[in-house]
DNA sequence: GCCCGGGTGTAACAGTGTTACAGAAGGCTT
DNA sequence: AAGCCTTCTGTAACACTGTTACACCCGGGC
């Protein structure tokens, strides 16, 4: 009862490959992740993924035994890329951003995955690495106890909500009246205001102003240190 | 040509109703939302729209053209809802929180639709009512041209982004470990900080500190008010 | 020889969005 | 009154999706 195995829908390790197959597991891995990152999730299909291996869409299922559990491992693989941050600079601030903005840049390299970790509900296994070192540069700023995990998890939803927003706003093929035209078109009081939300958003500096700002004022607040409970 | 109108997919207006209809167009987008606030996105599907209104598939395509385009109704109804925001109590960082803590109410009143505005790349024109309002108040608090715009996109990523982390954190199954289980799995060095950590997010408090945070530095950081250009 | 089991293929099922086409039914013009 | 035109609905299909029951091939162990 504990082993049935009548039907083996995904081999534990394939042992010895008694013949030469056709694909691989990781054959299929890679030809998803290229889809993936061509074509976005949405345009990952079994079948596409079938035809580009040159395979019947039972070999796929017999290697990975599911989109689902296909999906899982993209994003599981991209979660074990995430664990080799370090901070860098002098001070706890400057430290801290770097490890923002290296977080940043790892997700962005991943920009179809990121949405798919966080529907998982992966983003805190993902961010437990990150989390580490947050937390080591935060406790050196003299935080501790709550208010150190608050100040951890309160960059790391910084960060990645960025990314989820920038992620769609990039590619957004200005459909609908853009932020700048609304401003342009109706009369505002403050013209200089209106100019500075008519150009566009510059995602690299806005992310570095405001992640500087909250990091800033996370460690450097009006809480004083010795607050710590 | 410029009105060949031979089929009308989508009729301007419905002038008046010649006979009297099996549904309305108002019916099908109350469906909608109703079937989409139920089981989410992925499941609004035509047919079972057509099904729910008793009424063939046909007829819903007439009426809002596509599911596209269904959509798009949906985000667009929401994004009118957003428009009326405004701020309360005194002082800058207090009006700038009230608006920041109103925005995200209304977007957790709506967590399905939310990520399809950020999907339409309809996140600047959903914001614009609530940007002015955020402008207004940062201009009072002294900033005025790119600093201001700076800090209204700051904190209106900072919000949105708050929200579509937590709209899947709330609702994910806790499969794989959690990010508690795996502070307390890990002996750490600091027991308190890990104890901290072991503790599940409290995602008001977070919002509040981090918003807090940011806004008051943004407001009151750095760099002084004089340095505007 | 036989069989077992890993790996592949064929063909189907149910579900999706979408549309070509045929109608029905009221208001309008002739 | 006859006819048409617009509005609206229904039938049936197309192409596509994820998934699976089943047959098949083929190398190794007995």
């Amino acid at each position: 009862m504990t082993q049935e195995a009548v039907k083996p829908v995904r081999p534990v390790r394939p042992a010895r490959p008694v013949r030469s197959p056709a694909v691989s597991r990781r054959a299929v891995l890679d030809a998803a992740t290229r889809l993936v990152e061509e074509q976005g999730v949405a345009g990952l299909s079994m079948r596409k993924l079938a035809a580009e291996l040159g395979v019947a869409v039972t070999s796929i299922y017999w290697h990975v035994g599911n989109r689902e559990a296909l999906l899982d491992e993209l994003v599981q693989e991209m979660v074990h890329g995430l664990e080799t941050l370090a901070a860098a600079g002098s001070g706890p601030v400057a430290r801290v951003l770097s490890l923002a903005t290296g977080l940043r840049r790892v997700l962005r390299g991943h920009p179809h995955l990121i949405g798919l970790v966080n529907e998982r509900g992966l983003t805190p296994a993902m961010f437990l690495p990150s989390q580490r070192a947050l937390a080591a540069e935060v406790a050196a700023a003299g935080l501790g106890g709550t208010r150190a995990a608050e100040a951890v998890r309160a960059v790391q939803y910084h960060v990645i909500g960025f990314v989820l927003v920038e992620r769609h706003t990039d590619r957004s093929p200005e459909q609908h009246p853009t932020a700048e035209e609304l401003w342009l078109a109706e009369p505002a009081a403050d013209t200089v205001l209106a100019g500075a939300f008519a150009t566009p958003v510059d995602s690299d500096r806005l992310f570095t102003v405001s992640t500087e700002a909250l990091v800033r004022s996370l460690l450097e607040g009006p809480f004083p240190a010795f607050e710590l409970t």
